[in-house]
DNA sequence: TGCAAAGTTGCAGTGACTGCAAAACGATCC
DNA sequence: GGATCGTTTTGCAGTCACTGCAACTTTGCA
């Protein structure tokens, strides 16, 4: 009984997860972060406290619910992608691609989140400080495509101008949503690319 | 008795504090930071443990020990290079003052942060979750120097460019310190400025 | 049906962090 | 050299995140 690569164990599974992550971005928007326990959060998704924390290895986490999958996912994306397409923009397409498909999926979900996180901007620092291996996983992937050493800045630094690329993105979006945040993490990776050595005028983007 | 701005009172208190951070990075360097307690960690410095947290909001604040003055500072420097100097520039002059600064009033203290970050490099991008307001400070300098929109992205995106050029300069800086710190975070900064769209190639610096 | 693997739970324990109220201390004025 | 006032330190009691462990339950499979 194993079919479609998922069974009855994996479905019940995913299933706690996301009744862990919703029951925990929900109550957070409605309640404050911080005046929510992990024991509320346990109890409306109905598993024990203890079941929590072996599906989120703490509250932040779970507020997140990165998805491990998506590190894995992208890499395999940047690396999907023709020869004549740069490493940059093979990078800026799959995170992208990430980003529409998650809000897509949880489009509610992250409407909540924006709640939480436009009381406490923290947040979205210390939710990458738990994708160390994720980062590296990109990082590796984006200097491969460029043929670079594994001990080149390159790839590590494209990287973490995603995350803070991604970071002052949802930031604006929590303040004006109007803009779809796929646009907005676009025109700061945009910025990033072109370099930031020369101030924009005034009436040049940006909002 | 309060001549030269510093009583016996502020005195003592800088004392304190530095004494906490330096144990703090002591014991962590020497026992793995989460083998020390802010119980040995206050012992160390010969305070209560409630005296800690009246110094510090968490343990690992106190590892990173920002200058709560750093901001300003920066943000001050920023301000006052003449307007021949493009904002982007007087941002990574002042970043770099900054650095080369704190390196030689610490260096030791760095020595063994180095320790620290190099098991677990999360610490070091948790550290710049609790320096939201230095960042405000910081992208404001910017932004009036640019003559930019309190709401443009480019400040907020130039900021969080220095935040993620010092994460992987540090990072290449722990693995081998044979190049200074004040360099490593230069030429990722130079990166930004001129742009990621195009890959360096294999031999250009960045090992 | 029965066995093994995977998942869940309760429990006891550690340690970070907070609010509060009392004590110790430093600055100041007479 | 006190009396006094504001600041800092401290102990204490309490909350809550998180962990290891050892049952217990559920699922997968023969």
């Amino acid at each position: 009984m194993n079919q479609p690569g998922e069974s009855l164990r994996d479905r019940k599974k995913r299933r706690t997860r996301a009744a862990l992550e919703r029951a925990t971005v929900r109550l957070a928007a409605e309640k404050g972060y911080d005046h929510v326990t992990v024991e509320e959060i346990a109890a409306e998704a109905d598993v024990s406290v203890r079941t929590f924390f072996n599906y989120f290895a703490s509250k932040d986490e779970a507020l997140i619910g990165a998805d491990p999958e998506a590190g894995p996912r992208m890499a395999e994306r940047i690396l999907a992608f023709p020869d004549t397409v740069t490493p940059f923009e093979a990078y800026r397409s799959s995170v992208l691609a990430e980003i529409t498909d998650e809000l897509n999926n949880a489009r509610d979900l992250w409407l909540l989140r924006k709640e939480v996180l436009m009381q406490r901007p923290d947040l979205l620092v210390r939710a990458f400080a738990n994708s160390a291996e994720s980062e590296q996983l990109l990082a590796d992937a984006v200097g491969q495509r460029a043929g670079l050493p594994e001990s080149h800045v390159y790839p590590r630094l494209l990287v973490a101008a995603g995350s803070a690329a991604f970071r002052c993105a949802v930031t604006r979006w929590a303040r004006d949503d109007s803009v779809a945040l796929g646009e907005l993490v676009s025109e700061a990776l945009g910025l990033f690319g072109t370099g930031l050595a020369h101030a924009p005028r005034r009436h040049e983007g940006g909002s």
